[in-house]
DNA sequence: CTTTAGCGTTTAAACGATTAAATAGCGCTG
DNA sequence: CAGCGCTATTTAATCGTTTAAACGCTAAAG
């Protein structure tokens, strides 16, 4: 078995000291060492094939050049492209990513951070879960770098890179206001997160600004937990009743595909019978018969933004709180309807 | 700033040497520390909150309780699930994972190994690039653990976790022949990886096998790199000629998606005019018109076996090498059409 | 001819933990 | 009361690397 190549190997093959070697392979340029003293030991450590061994300098330096994501679940599409656009750019940078699911949950968010602070990772990025100040809080107590995507908290100042959710949402209920519609539902989910709460309150908001007054019982509020049932009892009460609302806007990507089965289920048809409009790309939204009309976050933009901000701050920047509120773009397609007045 | 703890703090609280804590805090059971002593520390290190620090131990024993994941493309959903059964059966054991995209280059993958054993991680778990046998023999020679899955080099002993590429396919065809189609084309990578190898083999000896002669100009190979010009342009081949195929066996999950997007394009009705076969599940497989008929893969017996068997290497166990073929199911929907005969 | 400066290299401490080996302190025994 | 045997604790080496400080040597300066 081939063993690893170390710092002693090579300085007792040239026949020097430990340190000699460690100061040509890492300083070099302007170091003092001699320059056939260098070309040397530069010979033999590639001729052994040295690798550093990145634990002992992460010992030596308290640095792991890692990054603990941790997203509500990386196998949801949406997560899964952002986990891939922020592991290009940490990897541009010499970072490694090391991911993990919160599930939506405080506690499970609480035992992963510990897990990979005690991995000493350098910093987070953090989708954070509903309840889980406490640990943004211990993170700015400990001085660990962290940015917060997709959802942030107000009331603590911090890294965060978040789109503007209200007009997202506003505008999103606007273009259906714009196809005919007086009644409209919104099924979003029932945390008290910032960036629900905002979509909530574009939608709202939107319909009150055209003089439709918006009825309680349109808003159905969803356990993350218990989506799938939630999602079709939502349905149910917003269509199966007398009167039906004649669109439905859903605050994400995966309500969307729980709604949208039930609405084939019941037979409706997109857009005569109801109109959508979804949050987030979702690939079964170019499929369905009806294309969905979506709002598309800035992606790549979100990632690198993120990522960008971390590592500044792990470098030691002191510049303060990094804030990026990114804007969306709406891509309209047929399930939203055509611009005209719906009679009903 | 709270200052992180370590054994040196609790040490010089209780007044006593290092080792003495480490004792304690490490072994404790069967330890010859005496009971108030210990009880003592311990009281202590809970008041000071004492996490030890992993990279030191890592040092020491050589061990980090990483598991390094690389893929494919960790944005592609067949990835990001097998990612996510990953990460919790890892997670049971107390393992991270960090995870890597290779594009299904063999030097992008070669880049990402170098950097993920530097940082010492305890082993692997590879979707092979083409290419990369190399790599693979590195692992071997280094004595470091790994698993392949998805795909596996057959001249190469080592452990992997696979399906039984043959027969999904061969199935998968003979029910596109038993819904009465005699010319069948056949979309998949153009690579000369096993896995794909045996999916056209099982589609072409399903033909065969039926007394349908298999024509070269039905199978279609499509570069990774450039899968969309690809599949469009092979589709046009297959379908905008005379006689077109009847039905189409798409090897993958994205080479089926870019080709629905062809026939939408061409006008042509699923499975009127065309029927089909994919690999892998796809959220949009749900909504297209016709849902469509695909191979479904067991991914949480894939992905849970492939840690079982690396967690147990990596523990030592020189049981040789550990190798699954897990089977696939087979799932029947519109878009292969109705079993009947095809008249043409 | 002594002092100083500079160069190239080595020594040694440090990062935080583990652990084999040494040691100190104590009670017993012959 | 010397000597042995325990036991509880400490010392010190170790993992692989970094880096400040020390060192030995030559050559220029005073």
């Amino acid at each position: 078995m081939k063993k690893k190549t170390v710092l002693k190997d090579i300085a007792e093959k040239v026949g020097v000291s430990i340190a000699t070697v460690s100061y040509v392979l890492s300083k070099d340029k302007g170091s003092k060492v001699s320059t056939e003293m260098s070309e040397k030991i530069k010979k033999v450590a590639r001729e052994l094939d040295y690798q550093p061994n990145q634990i002992a300098k992460s010992l030596k330096s308290g640095k792991t050049f890692t990054i603990g994501l941790v997203v509500t679940d990386i196998s949801n599409p949406f997560f899964a492209n952002i986990a891939r656009i922020i592991e290009d750019e940490a990897a541009k940078m010499g970072f490694t990513v090391v991911f993990s699911s919160s599930d939506e949950k405080s506690e499970k968010s609480w035992g992963l951070l510990k897990f990979l602070i005690n991995r000493q990772v350098d910093g987070f990025i953090i989708v954070p879960a509903e309840g889980s100040e406490d640990q943004i809080k211990y993170l700015k107590e400990l001085h660990i770098p962290f940015i917060l995507i997709d959802r942030h908290f107000p009331e603590i100042p911090s890294n965060y890179v978040v789109i503007d959710n209200f007009k997202a949402a506003y505008s999103a209920v606007e273009r259906l206001i714009s196809t005919g519609n007086k009644k409209i539902g919104v099924i979003a989910y029932g945390n008290s997160l910032i960036h629900m709460k905002e979509r909530i309150r574009g939608a709202v908001e939107a319909m009150e600004n055209y003089g439709l007054p918006f009825k309680d019982e349109w808003l159905k509020k969803i356990d993350f937990a218990n989506i799938q049932t939630d999602a079709m009892k939502a349905m149910e009460d917003l269509l199966v009743v007398d009167p039906p609302v004649t669109a439905i806007f859903f605050a994400s990507n995966s309500l969307a595909i729980h709604g949208l089965k039930k609405i084939d289920q019941l037979g409706l048809k997109v857009p005569q019978d109801v109109a959508i409009v979804s949050f987030d790309q979702g690939e079964a939204f170019d499929f369905y018969y009806s294309p969905i009309t979506y709002v598309q976050q800035p992606l790549n933009e979100l990632g690198k933004q993120a990522v960008n901000i971390l590592i500044h701050e792990i470098s030691g920047d002191q510049s303060g709180p990094g804030q990026r509120t990114l804007s969306t773009k709406l891509v309209i397609r047929e399930s939203c309807g055509k611009e005209r007045l719906r009679e009903d």
